[in-house]
DNA sequence: ATACGATACGGAACAGCGTTCCGTTTAGTC
DNA sequence: GACTAAACGGAACGCTGTTCCGTATCGTAT
């Protein structure tokens, strides 16, 4: 009979440790090798760097995003929580969110072709989701509170900020002479414009 | 006969007209395919929808880029061309710029796929060239008109206008909530800027 | 009109990559 | 120690870009 409960755990095996030690091996693969290749990097260079065949990587992560997922999981909660927290320890939520998206900038730039993958359609949907769910609410907060302080117009979807900041921020290495950064501040200028004609 | 002129042409054959032929057919069966599939459809299903092989062409195209510039360069011609007769023909340069990067914008709107190939790392070089040459200085003159008419501050680089604008039209298909205009919008309010703290 | 050689053609062949699939191995449990 | 579910490895398949060369075709000199 088996009480109709065990909602959540081992219904008869307990996970393989052979699986989890390879899940981490995994991590720190693809971590050293998106390093230094980028995110495109072939699958088989992950696996093979990690000593593991190809079928256990797509066991592991199904998708190249849910392997860039895991690996970037922590960097992306940081700059989640980094909202708040400087919108809490700064006077100006404009200033904040200035803040705010240098840090979102400096990861997406410190990343080989991380930028690209904010597209939707770039083949790294759960990759995208995951950006998205996490960092557009934390944006919008942002964007609200310095709406609320009256220092920038109102209208701006954080969602489009978000893309158009990562868009931004694609090819950043290929050429010196283009930088982001300079264009963001522009885009930032322009939220502050007060609805002129 | 033959003067000693004739400094540009037949050195000692003509060209084979199966030759020229071919390039006319495969400029069309190339706008379909890119039309229909985007500007990364396989060669091989160009090749197939003109009828030659894929040697032909690579014979005749040698990267993907060359076959996009000669697909795409009378509508590069034309947007180049506007420029100029936008400033002429319009009181505020600023106005002309803002009509002018509307065009740009349609251009790379319209064309599945189009948009990526700003970035320099494309693997489409010679279109990304193409682009950027015949386009750069334009937009340098409508710059520097907007700036010495007291309309936007000072300092914006063409160059890096430009490929942030390419950049802002990436994936604009994939996602209704995502519209390039309106941020591209907000990056020329923000040229306006007039220099403030 | 014919022959000849340069030019262009076609597509087989190779290489790199993503992804699937299944025979084999291994860890956990009884 | 035996049994079985879980996990593994890597061969195999399909799709793509790109090269290469034997063959067909065109232009021209005769």
């Amino acid at each position: 009979m088996s009480s109709a409960g065990q909602p959540e755990k081992t219904p008869t095996r307990s996970r393989r440790s052979d699986a989890v030690r390879n899940q981490q091996t995994l991590l720190a693969a693809a971590a050293e090798v998106f390093a230094a290749s980028g995110i495109d990097a072939p699958i088989r260079e992950i696996a093979a760097r990690a000593g593991v065949g190809v079928g256990t990587v797509y066991r592991h992560f199904p998708t190249r995003a849910d392997l860039a997922v895991a690996v970037y999981r922590h960097q992306v909660e940081a700059c989640a929580e980094a909202g708040p927290a400087l919108l809490a320890e700064t006077g100006s939520p404009l200033a904040a969110l200035r803040q705010w998206v240098d840090l979102f900038v400096d990861f997406l730039v410190t990343k080989h072709g991380l930028a690209n993958t904010l597209q939707a359609d770039s083949g790294f949907d759960a990759l995208h989701s995951y950006f998205l769910d996490r960092l557009v609410p934390v944006c919008s907060q942002l964007l609200d509170a310095a709406v609320d302080a009256g220092e920038i117009r109102p209208g701006t979807h954080a969602f489009e900020l978000m893309r158009g900041i990562g868009n931004l921020c694609i090819g950043r290495d290929s050429d010196p002479r283009y930088d982001p950064r300079r264009l963001i501040d522009l885009l930032l200028q322009g939220l502050r414009q007060p609805q002129s004609p």
